[in-house]
DNA sequence: TCGACGATGACCT
DNA sequence: GGTCATCGTCGAA
């Protein structure tokens, strides 16, 4: 297994949807307070700027939340739904089409006492890292991590070469007021991996 | 200003 | 299966 580091190039790709579904593997770290944390990607959402209505930014909607996903690909979208969970997007695509990639769930590597801590859980369970808002905490992100680059010192993605990897695609969690969209096949998640929120 | 509501998760039965 | 905590953002007034 091989191990390279994304360069935002990487996320400045117009297809979305084949982005999300390539992350289904790769590795994701954060270094927080000089903590290192770090996990395998199984679960992501693809969300298509404008044309999906999924997504914050449809219809080219722009307000001061959503101007970070305007922005070149290969930075964080963090923001807090329900009053309590930040979760956590990675920006695509070029200035001006705002694209974005939903983490939804991953698999514990690297860490995993700091991440236990974070979220006050005892050990070790498929709860620890399945789930948006879940995700945010273990990784020790919050929204102040908004607009950062995810390939810098403190949030970055491995590209992984590895083999047992088997990608199911779905329908995406927790937006059936999109209509139409909502049917769209656009969440891919691991499917030998007990780590994903929904099956 | 103000009211409505959400890309959820934890805990209960 | 169901309930509910909790608050920033947005758009209407």
């Amino acid at each position: 297994m091989t191990s390279d580091r994304l360069k935002p190039k990487f996320f400045q790709s117009g297809n979305v949807v084949n982005l999300a579904r390539q992350l289904i593997g790769y590795k994701i770290y954060t270094k927080i307070n000089s903590q290192i944390t770090s996990g395998v990607i199984t679960e992501t959402e693809a969300y298509a700027g404008q044309n999906d209505k999924a997504c914050h930014a449809h219809l080219g909607r722009f307000t001061k939340r959503t101007s970070v996903m305007y922005e070149p690909g290969g930075i964080a979208y963090i923001y807090l739904c329900y009053g309590i969970h930040h979760l956590f997007n990675i920006v695509t695509n070029s200035k001006g089409n705002a694209d974005a990639i939903l983490i939804r769930a991953f698999e514990p590597n690297l860490g995993i006492d700091h991440m236990l801590k974070r979220r006050s859980k005892p050990k070790l369970d498929k709860t620890l890292t399945s789930g948006p808002g879940n995700v945010s905490q273990a990784l020790g992100l919050n929204k102040n991590h908004n607009k950062k680059s995810v390939c810098s010192d403190e949030i970055w993605i491995e590209k992984t070469d590895n083999p047992s990897i088997e990608i199911t695609e779905s329908t995406r969690i927790g937006i059936d007021y999109a209509e139409e969209d909502a049917k769209l096949p656009w969440r891919f998640y691991n499917k030998t991996s007990k780590f994903v929120s929904v099956r």
